[in-house]
RNA sequence: UGGGGCGUAGCCAAGCGGUAAGGCAGCGGGUUUUGGUCCCGCGAUGCGUAGGUUCGAAUCCUGCCGCCCCAGCCA
């Protein structure tokens, strides 16, 4: 059938349609309907770490999903430390953990996503003659157009005081008691999976009774261990966490954050849920491991008659990626046992590690974004977060051009003591970046791996009487090696440059097959550059024989320093944590930690795509290790 | 063998009863002063499996198989 001309106009308005930023998954789709209901009005979230340890790719997909969800629907997030257990905890993860929250989300939210409890310390109200207590005006429409507003976390450990309230609650409607067993019989009594537990012969105490020892429990008149607050729910129930679970432990400890406040301290079931409640969470999203916790979540808040809106605990499927491991535990064992210099070791999964060595937060983003939010198992490959990071960099660093493994090459007809300045590009990817000058010599520096005396099949690199270009300057062509007496080492390449291939553009339009990096030797700034691989040698760590550990597989050259590396020039003033592409290398950025003035250190963030090593590992002529 | 989840391509992941999106990886080709980038092309007659319902099933039902999580006074 034939259209008319003008019949076809009427898609242009679908066509301008702009693609959501964040795809669609089943946990937007639980909010989207809650809105649409109205059951809330505003979506709030909020990203709960311990800080027991240091945030890794694993965090910063649950940061992604929670500030995301936030983000898109005009909500807010509320970034608490999840700190009811004081003998683990520490400020030194508190503030990394600010730190890296920060960097992650940081010129994403354009606004000051939930990060300032703008209220203070919870509040008490008076609602059915019971008190109840939760975050006044937390988040305000005001934090979010106020951009300058102190980005401070909210803690757990500042609801304390109401959650012994709610404690009290719970004793009077006669729903939790206060337990004398020992640790050893408690855990005896509280049966198996599919078998029964056994109820505590203190579960009927009066109330009285109840809420003197817990206030006892509270005053610190009884010593670690010796009792816990639990509640009364049923000790015959197939789910274990409802078999009358611990509510509160005696812990005589200080606390990173209330000092000596306290010596009781809640367990995390009963924090949590409340402490969302507190915060005015509607949608408390975590792992898949706490899907059994949820009817417990429930009960609480339930078991308490809370007037506002429930939040509602939904979970997904955590990250797994290849080649790394995730559990705080192992990572901080890498920590503590030297398989790393710290948590912020570049080669570490950790969000620090990972912006040490140079991945730019939007990249971490985007592939958080790509890999989705499902329930099932998945084990991601550390190819596709490269992948993002190169996505990102090829369109953002400019270019430079440094030679790893320095290998002399003399033009012969080159003017000794002539130096030129070539004009190249910054960014071929970005007009706007500009040009920079680079210096050329009759002695320079090339990468040992772009000369072969005896090159293989379908190498097209320098080898003796081939052609090739020096990026931005000439063409040359190689004449002869110098050998090492001794060793037979080729240890310098002589060859004639063609002064017509000025800038490397070939007058006659004759084509060589490769373009090689090189440095000025005499113009040359030195540095060391450290090479990253794969802490582990197989993609999954944690699947390792029996009787051994994640440690058996780590990889012995997870970390390559080369030392008297030749940058050119240009490179000498790089500013700390400043991110480059060094030509037909990979992407590398300075190292922020470890280089001063006049020693610069780089580490490579990744490298580029390599075809031509795809070719020779099939070939298998692959040089010296 | 109790309870709770989950099985769609090598790895992620859409799909929500109307005839298998997308990304990464891989393979082939083109462009290229980075063996980079970019561009083009190629993959499931099939959705763990066996039945059933239906005009029609990855989507609904039943059985089976497989994998993960839960018995901390950790989170």
């Amino acid at each position: 059938m034939t259209a008319a001309p003008g019949a076809m106009s009427e898609p242009d308005a679908t066509r301008v349609q702009q693609e959501p930023a964040e795809r669609q998954d089943f946990l937007r789709e639980i909010v989207q309907q809650d809105l649409a209901e109205g059951r809330i009005q505003q979506v709030v979230t909020r990203f709960p770490p311990e800080p027991n340890g240091y945030l890794h790719i694993g965090h910063a997909k649950s940061i992604c999903l929670n500030f995301g969800i936030a983000r898109q629907y005009g909500g807010q997030c509320n970034l608490r430390m999840d700190d009811t257990n004081p003998t683990k905890e520490d400020v030194e993860y508190v503030d990394s953990i600010t730190t890296d929250v920060k960097w992650l989300i940081d010129g994403w939210a354009d606004h000051c996503l939930g990060l300032k409890p703008v209220g203070g310390v919870a509040r008490v109200q008076q609602v059915n003659g019971a008190e109840d207590f939760h975050l006044p005006g937390v988040m305000p429409a005001e934090a979010a157009v106020c951009p300058d507003v102190a980005l401070e976390p909210f803690y757990a450990s500042d609801y304390f005081e109401p959650l012994y309230r709610y404690a009290l609650q719970l004793i009077e409607k006669g729903k939790a008691f206060v337990c004398d067993h020992t640790p050893a019989e408690v855990d005896e009594m509280r049966g198996a999976p599919d078998r029964p537990g056994q109820e505590s012969r203190y579960r009927d105490r009066s109330v009285e009774e109840n809420l003197d020892l817990f206030q006892r429990m509270r005053a610190g008149e009884f010593p670690d261990g010796a009792r816990t607050l639990r509640a009364k729910i049923d000790m015959g129930a197939p789910n274990v966490w409802l078999r009358d679970p611990v509510l509160y432990r005696i812990r005589h400890a200080s606390h990173h954050h209330t000092g000596d406040d306290w010596c009781i301290y809640p367990m995390y079931d009963f924090a949590h849920g409340l402490s969302d409640y507190i915060e005015g969470i509607t949608h408390s999203i975590c792992t898949l491991e706490f899907e059994v916790h949820r009817p417990l979540y429930e009960w609480i808040l339930e078991a308490l008659d809370l007037p506002r809106v429930h939040p509602r605990q939904r979970e997904f499927a955590r990250l797994n990626v290849t080649y790394t491991i995730m559990s705080k535990r192992k990572l901080l064992r890498l920590v503590q046992e030297g398989h790393v210099r710290g948590w912020d070791d570049p080669r570490m999964p950790t969000i620090s590690g990972m912006r040490r060595r140079g991945y730019p937060a939007e990249a971490v983003r985007a592939f958080c974004d790509r890999i989705g939010v499902a329930k099932r198992e998945n084990m991601v490959e550390l190819g596709l977060l490269e992948h993002f990071v190169r996505d990102d960099l090829n369109r953002r660093a400019p270019r430079a051009m440094a030679v790893l493994r320095p290998l002399r090459l003399v033009l012969e007809n080159y003017p000794e003591g002539q130096v030129e300045e070539f004009e190249t590009v910054n960014n071929p990817e970005d007009a706007g970046a500009g040009t920079r000058k680079v210096p050329f010599s009759r002695v320079l520096y090339i990468e040992r791996d772009d000369f072969r005396e005896v090159p293989p099949p379908k190498y097209h690199r320098l080898s003796p009487g081939v052609e090739v270009r020096l990026r931005s300057a000439y063409l040359v062509t190689c004449t002869d090696v110098v050998k090492d007496p001794d060793t037979g080492e080729v240890v310098e390449v002589r060859a004639t440059y063609d002064p017509a291939t000025r800038g490397g553009d070939t007058p006659d339009g004759r084509k060589v097959k490769a373009t090689i990096h090189w440095v000025s030797a005499a113009h040359a700034v030195d540095a060391e550059v450290r090479l990253y691989d794969t802490l582990f040698t197989v993609e999954n760590p944690d699947d390792v024989p029996e009787g051994q550990d994640f440690t058996a597989t780590l990889n012995p050259a997870s970390l390559e320093v080369l030392r008297g590396c030749k940058l050119e020039p240009s490179l000498a003033e790089a500013a700390p944590g400043a991110r480059y592409q060094f030509e037909r290398l990979g992407y590398f950025c300075v190292d922020a930690e470890d280089s001063r003035p006049g020693a610069l250190v780089f580490n490579r963030t990744v490298t580029l795509k390599d075809a031509w090593a795809k070719i020779e590992k099939k070939q298998g002529t692959a040089p010296r290790p």
